[in-house]
RNA sequence: GCUGGCGUAGCUCAGUCGGUAGAGCAGCUGAUUUGUAAUCAGCAGGUCGGGGGUUCAAAUCCCUUCGCCAGCUCCA
């Protein structure tokens, strides 16, 4: 028999016959690495321990210390998980079951949906086939005997998959669990060597899917679970997400008296007083931010004729998510986008070359009427404002105004310590124009993608229709990835309104529009916010930054005096004056995180000072009043950035809607 | 919109087998005048999300509707 000659990640080489499984390689090394292998990496690729090698290469065995180690247990525990539900309950047909960021799911067609009852039955079923440490077995089945099988089986779905991923193979892989059932799938694998290699995982919860994520296909049964290579990993995984209910803006936004929401107006946000004061202050730094760099602020219509939607296009496509209103006889349609208003603004004169780029910017009010079933707190509403912006430009201005737009996201994400990807989405099948204005667009937006120092990713075929486009996404408290800024190019408005410049050739040019939005929504912008900051606001946020706590009545008129000061200075100050201890008053005030409490009592009242108590660091001592509040300033001007506070001034110094 | 779950006082939650509803906090009143995370006492507070049904009797069982939560489909 011939010999394969392998290499080992310690740069070590040995020899063994061809056709070797890896498993007896891991054997040859040290019983405990046999022990602990769970797969092997074999010239780079993923495989079974069952693998046997038939030419030289590089042998690695992947272990659970391995990178490889979480996706591999994930995807087996959803084998596990399959094999389970096919047990309890016979005449289940199998969808899909892959590993996901943060676990696995399996998709499943069933008699009648799974309830919270069937997950802890799974479940224990799951730890039974797993203490009987029952193997995984890889088998290639020649491809119409496999699709006989699965078709003889009642399961469709398994024939459609291997006919559309296995095109023109002879062979396809299946593996099995050597449960009661025997339970097979088709799947390519690998997978480790048996069940009882998984010991820490648990189902999460169900829900409904569809096939192939197509809500016209037929609607499946979903189950979501985790898995981790330890119970540590497991446990500390779960305990993870509880902390992370804490910051939940939901909750923290009810806690901290910002917003409510009411049965009689779903998906529209009540922002009470301090809410409000947080969502001004980030309204007003927005236009601090935009307004010295060429934004023009407006101001455009909240309802349309219908007219304006068979322009844009929205009433053929987007009626559906449109609040529409009926005045005189005449249709109106209530905004989802600010677009087509700009469009009507920036089409109501004349304009010439150099005026671009022309950038419009505004803050109104926009209605969708999304589906009940997707609003989610202040992330997904019905009435939201965007920071929306549109440039009109040339079509060789679109490098350098990008370059600024990204300029301008980084700052401000920079300004809140926000943590973001971002993506560049290129031409779909269904694109509108020319290939040659596609290739363009798409070259200058990589540009200034590289020379901002972005790092993105590319989705390819995933640009709107009407150009490409770079999304920025955010991850919340819970681990949901929602989109925040975008800069779109829109080669298809500027055609559908006409709207037109003069060139220096005297002659009528189309421009060009770019969508853009930082924040995307304040909504989705503040949750996101809240969660980030777990509800505790540097200073320049702080619905309230400072609370004068008098110790007893006497102190109250000396308190009130301190307040009125703070709030002279532009500081957003309060006053406790109920009849309660101290430690009542700064209980009450940490739990509403407020930055700064002032004690005053008769030292103070006498020495014409207060003790500073801040939120996170406890009693400061005592402070006259005038240098709080230089400091207090100072920290709003910096944002709260210690870097900067530490000696570096700012760049530029801030205004805050209190200042102006 | 789809599937499942949930909805009890302002908030957080009990409420067993169907027998007409309870706690803590918040609120109000009074006492207390307080020094860095909860002073004490009393009082008041409910169409048990809405509507319909079964029953001698419904927070509890059934139907329906609204809202919320998770996910799916869509999207800032």
């Amino acid at each position: 028999m011939s010999q394969v000659s392998i290499t080992l990640p310690d740069g070590s080489s040995r020899s063994v016959p061809a056709g070797t499984p890896v498993r007896d390689v891991a054997e040859g090394i040290s019983p405990n690495l046999a022990r602990a292998a769970l797969a092997a990496v074999v010239d780079g690729r993923l495989v079974d321990l069952s693998y046997p090698l038939q030419k030289d290469g590089a042998v690695r065995i992947v272990t659970d210390k391995s990178p490889e180690a979480l996706p591999l247990y994930r995807h087996s525990t959803a084998h596990l998980l399959a094999a389970a539900v096919t047990n309890l309950f016979p005449g289940t047909q199998c969808g899909i079951g892959p590993a996901t960021d943060e676990g696995f799911f399996y998709d499943f067609v069933v008699e009648r949906p799974f309830v919270p009852e069937d997950l802890e039955l799974i479940e224990k079923k799951m730890k039974e086939l797993a203490t009987q440490d029952l193997p995984y077995e890889r088998q290639l089945w020649p491809r119409e005997k496999a699709k006989e099988f699965f078709a003889a089986r009642g399961e469709p779905l398994k024939v459609q998959l291997i006919e559309e991923k296995t095109e023109g193979q002879k062979e396809v892989s299946c593996y099995t669990i050597k449960d009661p059932d025997t339970f097979i799938d088709f799947c390519v694998g690998p997978h480790v060597p048996s069940t009882g290699k998984l010991k820490a995982f648990k189902l999460l919860n169900t829900s409904n899917a569809y096939w192939k994520g197509d809500a016209r296909n037929a609607p499946m049964q979903r189950i979501y679970g985790t898995a981790f290579v330890s119970d540590k990993d497991l446990k500390g995984y779960l305990t993870q997400i509880e902390e992370a209910k804490k910051r939940d803006h939901r909750k923290l936004g009810k806690e901290l008296g910002l917003f409510i929401f009411h049965p009689w107006a779903p998906g529209a946000t009540f922002w009470d007083g301090k809410g409000t004061v947080l969502y001004n202050t980030l309204a007003s730094y927005m236009r601090d931010v935009l307004l010295p760099t060429g934004w023009i602020e407006v101001k455009t219509p909240l309802v349309y004729n219908k007219a304006l939607w068979e322009m844009s296009g929205h009433w053929q496509h987007y009626r559906q998510n449109m609040f529409l209103i009926e005045s005189e006889n005449e249709q109106m349609g209530m905004k989802a986008m600010n677009c087509p208003g700009q469009y009507l603004l920036y089409a109501s004169r004349t304009h010439s070359y150099r005026e671009l780029p022309l950038r419009f910017h505004e803050q109104t009010p926009l209605h969708r009427n999304e589906a009940s079933g997707v609003l989610a707190g202040l992330t997904r509403v019905r009435q939201f404002a965007q920071d929306d912006g549109h440039s009109f430009l040339m079509q060789d201005q679109i490098g350098d105004e990008v370059e600024r737009m990204l300029g301008l996201v980084q700052r401000v994400y920079g300004d809140f310590g926000l943590e973001y990807t971002a993506k560049l989405s290129t031409r779909p099948p269904d694109f509108m124009g020319e290939i040659a204005t596609w290739d363009s667009a798409e070259a200058q937006l990589k540009s200034a993608l590289d020379k901002s120092g972005q790092p993105y990713t590319i989705s390819e075929g995933d640009g709107a229709f009407y150009g490409p486009k770079i999304d920025f996404d955010i991850t919340d408290a819970i681990g949901r990835k929602w989109q925040c800024a975008t800069i779109q190019l829109d080669y298809n408005a500027p055609e559908r309104f006409d709207l037109k410049y003069i060139g220096p050739d005297n002659r009528e040019h189309r421009p060009i529009v770019i969508h853009r939005a930082i924040f995307g929504s304040f909504e989705r912008f503040i949750a996101l916010l809240i969660e980030h900051y777990a509800g505790a606001f540097p200073l320049w946020l702080a619905p309230v930054q400072a609370t004068v706590l008098p110790i007893a009545d006497r102190h109250i008129e000396y308190a009130a005096g301190v307040r009125d000061r703070l709030k002279g200075a532009g500081l957003r100050a309060d006053l406790d004056d109920r009849q309660e201890k101290i430690g009542f008053k700064i209980r009450e005030a940490q739990l509403q995180k407020i930055p700064y409490m002032l004690v005053v009592g008769d030292r103070e009242a006498a020495e014409g000072t207060v003790s500073v108590r801040e939120r996170s660091g406890g009693d400061k001592g005592s402070s006259s009043i005038d240098p709080f509040i230089a400091a207090a300033r100072d920290e709003i001007a910096n944002k709260g950035r210690v870097e900067r506070a530490a000696g570096h001034p700012a760049p530029d110094a801030m205004r805050v809607t209190s200042f102006q």
